[in-house]
Parts: C-alpha cells; structure tokens; sequence
DNA sequence: CGTGAGTGCGTACATTTGTACGCGAAGCGT
DNA sequence: ACGCTTCGCGTACAAATGTACGCACTCACG
C-alpha cells in the first residue's frame, strides 16, 4: 500500500539525487502542514510519494529528516531573499522596501514563514541544527547589513526576525503602515530628520 | 509503578487546586526539557509525580496541557519583567539595563527562554494557544513602551524578541557590549547623541 | 448509618511510531 | 556470463502514546 510507485522507483539506479532531493521537499511540506511533531518517516514518504523505506534509507533517523528541512527551508529563504534585494532599486526608501517585504511573508508566503520559525526554534532542543540556524543568521544579517552598515543591519536582523513572528501571531495582523514606520524608527532614529 | 503517592493523593479531597497547578508547572519542566512534541500525558504525569489519570482527568487533550503551560510561562515572564522594571532606578541607562535583562535570560534564565520560544512558535499551528500568546505580546509592548513612548516600545519589543532568539541560538553567544550597543542604536538612533 | 452523586484515578486497548532486518535488483570487475 | 558488493526498499516488531471506561473513595444530606 505504501508503495506508490512500484517499478519506476525500482528503475531508477542507485545514489539517485533526486531522491534526496524529493524527501527534503517533502519533509519542509510536512512541517508547513503538520508541524515540527508532525515530522514522522511516514508523513514525509507519504508527502514524498515514495515508500516507507526509502526515507529510513535516505535519512537513518528523524533528526537527519529536520536537518535537511532546516537547510532547505533556510537556503531558499536566503536566496529568495538575495533575489529581494538585488531586483530593489538601489535608491529605493528601504524602510517601504522591508515593510513590503514582511507584508510578504505575512500573506502569500505565510507557510514559509511558518516553516522557519517552527525549524528554527527546533534548533534550541536539537543541537545538530544549530549549526544552520546559525549560518542562517549570518546570511541574514549580512543581508540586512549590506544596505545599511553594519550596526544597522544587526538591529534589522533583529527586529526582522522579532517583528515578523510577533507579527505572525497577531491578531488582526498589524498594518503595513505601522510596520513601515517602525522601520523607518530603526533605520533613521527617533527624530525625524 | 505510575502511582507515586498511592495514598496521599486520595487524602485528597475533590476540586483540589494544588493538583492542577502542581500539573502546569510539570508540563513547563518537561517544555523546558524535551520540547514540545515531549510534552505527552506520561511524561507530565511523571514530572509532576501525580499518576496518568490526573493529567488525563484534569487536561483532558495535550492540546490542553499546551495551552496551561503557555498560560503558565506567560504569566510568570511578565510578572518577572514587572519585578525587574519596577526595581529599575527611574534615572537608569534602559539601554544597559536592557542588556542587561537579555544576560540574564541567556544565561542564568535560559531554560525559561527556551520554554517560552518553544511554546510561543508552537501557537503558530495551534488556533487555540493565539490567544494567550497574542496576550504576551501585548504584554511585552506595553512594558517596553512604558519607559519610552509607544512607537520606542514597539520597537524594542520586536527587537528584543527577535535578538533574544538569535542570541539564544548563537555560537559563541553576543557579547554584552554588543547587546547593549544595539538597543542604544535602537533608542537613540544612529547618530550618538 | 444509608445512600446517591460526583470527583479523581487506575487500566486496558487500539493506533502510531521508530527502527532493525532481510531480500531483490543493479553495477562492476573479471 | 558470472559472482560479489552495494544500493534501495518492503516488512515486521517492540515500544510509546492518546484516550475511553469503569471502579473506588469522599462528601452532603437525610
């Protein structure tokens, strides 16, 4: 019954990369759906579409499967957000700019930012993803920082990072303008100049 | 075996308080110590040294235990941040204070932030914890905002949920003086005043 | 003391889970 | 063409889990 696709999956040769590659999708997918907890080697070979066996085989342990749900989810959001900002204008308001942004994450790409905090966090109880988290960090902050300075991206990074989950759990969720503002309060300090 | 007090827990009589309470604070340790998806009957049942039946009669679902043990951690974090605010000099530095508090819940607090992380995200995918974690939220703005404005409240808010969680999940961790630059950066603006 | 309701808990059961193990198929050296 | 090693997966099993159910014990009331 588990077994989706009976010959095909038998075709393919060994150390095929796609079938890593699959798993890994599927695995973020199951914990858009389900949850960190929902992570099983049967919920993610079912989202997967592949057997039971290929995700013990791929993955020894349920720790493996998080790890490289982690380093999906984190890779994409990185270069998403790579793509975000080399498409800004180099003159664009930047407050406006992450404003827009976080709007973003609020709406179509909501699961997304599920996603990662749920795989982030998971990080505090599991010592071999912390490791990503962390690097995922530095890329945000790099990121942030690349626009400003230094110091200023630190404090983006941050209140990015808090503003955006705290944001996510709002209800109602916070206007665009109020995050907008409180950008701007972080980028060009309290006096308006 | 899951019966710890065979007759103590009769002497008992209906409606006891103790027993719910005892429950929660339980369902917090085991938070703190295997996560979220720890969190099952048994493991609170045993942590709070009360047998299954209890947790069971008195929560029925987990989803139940959860949501007592956000309740829980929430109350005791704000209650603890007015403690701190109100033994706060009114002429003190916020921004080294502020450093300060991130310290102590990195070090000496660190397993209460980890729970409160673990359960504030784990209302990302449980309609029913929004609630009190939306309250905390407010709590927390309307803390910050009270030594500043409201716009500076928010804003320190945000960052200092995000920057804790960053900080949280660092290798090494921050410096303190780096903690402290940012939330002055934060307060001030960029120019240095 | 008798009795009835309701509280609190012990237990059993079906389900779900991780994981170990074994078997067939594919590549490869000869 | 033939064995041998490795790859990939189907399956079975023991442990853990949520939850339903029924029993004991208490207490109010007569």
């Amino acid at each position: 019954m588990s077994n989706t696709e009976p010959a095909a999956a038998r075709r393919r040769g060994p150390n095929d990369p796609e079938r890593r590659a699959r798993i890994a999708k599927a695995a973020v997918e199951v914990v858009a759906r389900r949850g960190i907890d929902g992570v099983t080697h049967r919920a993610v070979a079912a989202a997967a579409g592949v057997p039971l066996g290929s995700t013990t085989y791929h993955f020894a342990t349920l720790d493996d499967l998080l790890e490289v749900a982690l380093v999906e989810a984190a890779e994409k959001n990185v270069h998403a957000l790579k793509e975000w900002e080399s498409a800004l204008p180099p003159d664009a308001d930047f407050a406006a700019a992450l404003a827009d942004l976080v709007m973003g994450y609020l709406n179509e790409q909501y699961r997304d930012t599920v996603v990662e905090y749920d795989l982030y966090v998971a990080a505090l109880h599991r010592p071999r993803l912390r490791k990503a988290s962390a690097a995922w960090d530095d890329a945000l902050i790099a990121f942030f920082g690349s626009r400003t300075d230094p110091l200023t991206g630190r404090l983006l990074a941050g209140l990015f990072c808090g503003l955006l989950m705290q944001a996510a759990l709002a209800d109602p969720r916070p206007a665009r303008d109020e995050i907008e503002t409180l950008f701007r309060r972080a980028i060009h300090g309290p006096a308006n100049p």
